[in-house]
DNA sequence: CTGAAAGCGCTTACAG
DNA sequence: CTGAAAGCGCTTACAG
């Protein structure tokens, strides 16, 4: 790779005058200029920008932590990350946590000694004293999806709101034993969700039917198992929310083997809506989250941090996205397809 | 942030004998060491490796450059790319192009100038010869998925033998009339299946039905619209094989919209399995392609020529995974559902 | 308008 | 066993 040194023998001048011409830095007479560029693009010159940020102090490079990919609703929010941040001039450097608060620190400190600008993450729930470190150290951080220290910027979704609406809309469609299938209460969008549907089900006087855990819980394997139990324990059942899509996928599946219909017998919908719910055999009804604008939103709030000058860094920020509702098959008798088209 | 600097003077020892007692690089007096130790505990440092590589002249990161992530088998690629690099001490560096030339050119220009140490990319068909620039400027590359260039390392697919193994699977299950949607031509794997696909139909002596496209194929929208084309123009058709998860999706879904039956009207099976298969409500036949394996393999790969000595580089080596049938609903008649409960 | 110099944080021959 | 010095590739006051 040619460096600055070569151009600048190339062309004839000092590094720093064509420091000084390539980054438009102070006026650089036009014909010196002409012969740098020249020589620059001769040699394929390319600025290196790992040492360049040693003096300027910035990387240009912004963490993602996040507990896994393939779930869409991440994979979504990725996508947002990704793009705002190559836009405004950012690498994305990822890591995945697998929800273990052990990768999670060693990603953590990974993206530290890196010297990465600024941190989007997904917490675990744990390493809320490491997590302060970093961002004592002058690293940005912006808490997406779950906000677990109030004390740190953070981008969620409306989850209580979420829980509440949801039963509202299942009891307006006449269901009145209605279970939710959750995940751990120590992660706090299962928790908002958990308490929306407690408010809703005493203004409605329904009977509580959660089945949820502390172990993971976001997967097909764990909705299915759940819509299994609550199937069997609660003839009267005739709803059931999930928390997640994949969990949704489950419940589908169980309650076909169970051999009820849906959605005649049981309404099934799912609280995080994203991708999937459209593209299936019985189309599944949810709350759609704006992942891939949370993302985005994730990027300029920790630029907006990063970049601020350190005398005014902004106090935490905290931004709440609106989930929507989107009826599909699995709440509603199957008129025209019409959404079976996009993806 | 403490710097090494710092620790040296809180230790009185010299800069130097600060970096060889935490590098362990040569024999420091174990008084002093742990002197040093203590110190560099105390003020809480951690090495900036930013900076040290540029001594080292290694970076210790990776670029991933890859078309989408919300197809499962990217996120599981990402999801051995990832584990494998943080184990061997290496970052991630992600770069989505949603398969767009313009995008990748973007993100392959950034990872350059981020002096990562190498690339692992699923290319868009465009862009060899900046590939090849990169390449010679001693940044390692290995592609994955899609092999565009011979000359440089890759890892695939078994696409042709996938793509003949399937139809005659189909074939042995009965099937005459075997439609495939595919996606284009231009990008080998699925040229590589096409060719597999006429093997065996030459060998079995049937028809040809093929629907494909060098627009994005890679959605349920595609897989939904090229399936109810088959399924009116062949009213022999028995079965319809997807070149990927997210089409055999959408073709699902057709089949179930024009009245009929899978798997007894209709067989259907994807040509590239992950993750979704065994979570429908129609669980769907595949062939399984070990994605996660495939990303760490190609991190091995990367990272032993980025750390052969310059003298003795690898030549481009090659690697094919082999793809694996995994029979579910969608082509055989429902027994057990054995596979529901893992995910 | 442009050169010479210092320095970002670290590593590594070179002395001693 | 450890210090002093040079240097990785760049930027940026400081002179002139």
């Amino acid at each position: 790779m040619a460096t600055l040194k070569d151009v600048a023998a190339k062309a004839n001048v000092d590094v720093s005058t064509v420091s000084r011409a390539l980054n438009n830095t102070s006026y650089v007479h036009p014909e010196t200029k002409a012969r740098i560029i020249a020589a620059a693009k001769d040699l394929g010159y390319r600025p290196n920008t790992a040492t360049r940020s040693l003096r300027r102090g910035r990387r240009k490079i912004i963490g993602y932590v996040v507990p896994r990919t393939h779930v869409a609703l991440f994979s979504e929010i990725l996508r947002g990350v990704d793009s705002k941040a190559r836009e405004l001039g950012y690498s994305v450097m990822i890591c995945i946590t697998d929800d273990n608060p052990q990768k999670e620190e060693a990603c953590l400190n990974q993206l530290r000694e890196g010297n990465v600008d600024g941190i989007i993450l997904t917490p675990t729930g744990k390493n809320t004293r490491l997590i302060r470190d970093i961002h004592a150290c002058g690293i940005a951080i912006v808490q997406i999806i779950r906000r677990q220290d109030h004390l740190l910027s953070s981008i969620v979704a409306d989850n209580e709101s979420c829980g509440y609406e949801s039963v509202k809309y299942l009891y307006n469609l006449g269901s009145r034993t209605i279970g939710l299938i959750n995940g751990s209460n120590l992660l706090a969008p299962y928790a908002e969700r958990y308490i929306g549907y407690r408010r809703a089900l005493e203004e409605f006087h329904l009977q509580e039917i959660v089945a949820a855990s502390e172990k993971p819980t976001n997967s097909f394997s764990f909705g299915y198992e759940c819509a299994t139990r609550l199937l069997k324990n609660y003839p009267s059942l005739d709803a059931i929310m999930a928390a997640v899509d994949i969990q949704g996928l489950g419940v589908i599946r169980a309650v076909k083997d169970f051999g009820k219909k849906i959605p005649d017998d049981i309404k099934v919908m799912s609280m995080t809506g994203h991708t999937i719910g459209k593209m299936l055999e019985t189309t599944m009804t949810s709350m759609e989250i704006p992942a891939s604008e949370m993302g985005s939103a994730a990027v300029d709030m920790l630029i907006a941090e990063i970049e601020a000058p350190s005398e005014d860094k902004p106090r935490a920020c905290h931004k709440l996205f609106r989930t929507s509702l989107t009826e599909r098959e699995s709440t509603v008798c199957s008129h025209a397809s019409g959404n079976v088209h996009s993806d």
